[in-house]
DNA sequence: GCGACAAACGGACACCGTGTCCACATGGCT
DNA sequence: AGCCATGTGGACACGGTGTCCGTTTGTCGC
């Protein structure tokens, strides 16, 4: 659960960039302003009592997420569980999805920085193949910790729109590029589809497949096609 | 649009068998009393007035799915437009799904007895790779021609629940496996991923796609998965 | 034909979640 | 200390759901 200091706007839905070339680091927001410098306490300050309930409602929603199914948790609920006003709540979030995204930010946030800077393979450097075996283990992973928030905020085609799943795709569009795929543009959404939160979801408690199972296959299926196996025969 | 004779039951949500062996053919029922033999017309025979209603209802809501977003459609614009009260369709389906899928029964069965007993490659007889191949063939087509009512029936989790997914996924199964494929178990779910009807409509609708490319990337990619390509190396 | 019974029908009700409005309070700056 | 902008939350109207129950309508036995 991150610090109170992000996000003072409120309830800009996940806007990270879709980068293709490369984004250093920086708070990813769209606002004139860019970044707090320390002392000058930023243009507006957001009031005492509001940053409060700002902490109260995240820390109230994310036990909710994780008890209950995270796609039947109701704004009355959270704004009950966290003692404040539906409307309160209203004001930032328009629906359970987006406070769900919030919480889930910071955490997509850590991978998509390490694939951008950090070290190989899932970082620049390593060979196409190696990177998008990689990024499928990253993401299962994140899959794994976070499955309830995944499922709140990106369910069904509500996945699509988010800013979250633009970055995926335009790394992935990038790997199959120069792995020499053919259609890389249609190829990538097919790519990115096994790891739908539903998908992961059935395969682990469904089915009761481990989380390696599920992590290897999608490794051996990420090398089969991105890897250098003879192409034209 | 079939004909009224099927279904005399109602509401059993696609219980079509999921395979592994093969089955004949006959209709696709649970209960006890087989099929019917003509002149005796079975056990239970279904009101006049009941069955002008399930066609009205079903016409009525085939078209209300082609026209809005089939996943806002609701029980009771569904009811009005067929002319029945509200509690006279509930008495047979529970919720919009259901009927989308009472709708699309037709249409997957169809493409399921041809993949059962067939010509190939769909059918029985070809290699694993190109019956796999030609299975995304008709899994699009499928969707191309009927993805209002796929969206309406086959939405987010709701997906895997459906027999019709316990079939593909059967078929999906046995190839991998005989293709040699490393864990089938975990790669079918894999495999079925991008034909998620939100998924094709993504790429379809938002990104633009044509069909040929969502097709032939599938196509290319169940080739690169299932094909001969060195195994073990 | 005709009546009786069971099946089907549909209007109406209670419930729940949503999204918004507005009178009030409360924190921060001068 | 006082003022004003900002934040708060009770309350309202709406739309969809699922069920109940009095009424209608077919169908079968006579």
């Amino acid at each position: 659960m991150g610090n109170g200091l992000t996000d003072p706007g409120g309830n800009r839905a996940n806007g990270r960039v879709p980068p293709e070339g490369a984004r250093p680091a920086g708070t990813g927001r769209e606002l004139p302003v860019l970044d707090l410098e320390p002392g000058r306490p930023a243009p507006v300050r957001e009031r005492a009592d509001a940053a409060r309930n700002r902490m109260r409602v995240l820390k109230a929603a994310e036990e909710l997420f994780a008890t209950r199914d995270a796609r039947h948790v109701t704004m009355d609920e959270i704004a009950k569980a966290a003692g404040v006003g539906r409307a309160t709540l209203y004001r930032r979030y328009p629906d359970p999805a987006s406070i769900a995204t919030a919480l889930l930010d910071e955490h997509e946030r850590q991978v998509q920085e390490h694939i951008l800077s950090g070290p190989p393979p899932l970082g620049p450097g390593a060979s196409p193949a190696d990177r998008l075996a990689a990024f499928h283990v990253a993401m299962t992973d994140l899959l794994e910790r976070h499955l309830h928030l995944v499922l709140g905020a990106e369910t069904g085609s509500a996945r699509f729109a988010t800013g979250a799943y633009r970055f995926w795709r335009a790394h992935v569009r990038m790997l199959l590029t120069e792995a020499g795929v053919p259609d890389p543009d249609a190829m990538t959404d097919a790519v990115l589809a096994p790891l739908a939160p539903e998908v992961y979801q059935f395969q682990r408690h469904t089915l009761g497949l481990s989380q390696a199972r599920v992590t290897e296959a999608l490794v051996w299926s990420a090398r089969r096609l991105a890897g250098g196996g003879a192409p034209g025969s």
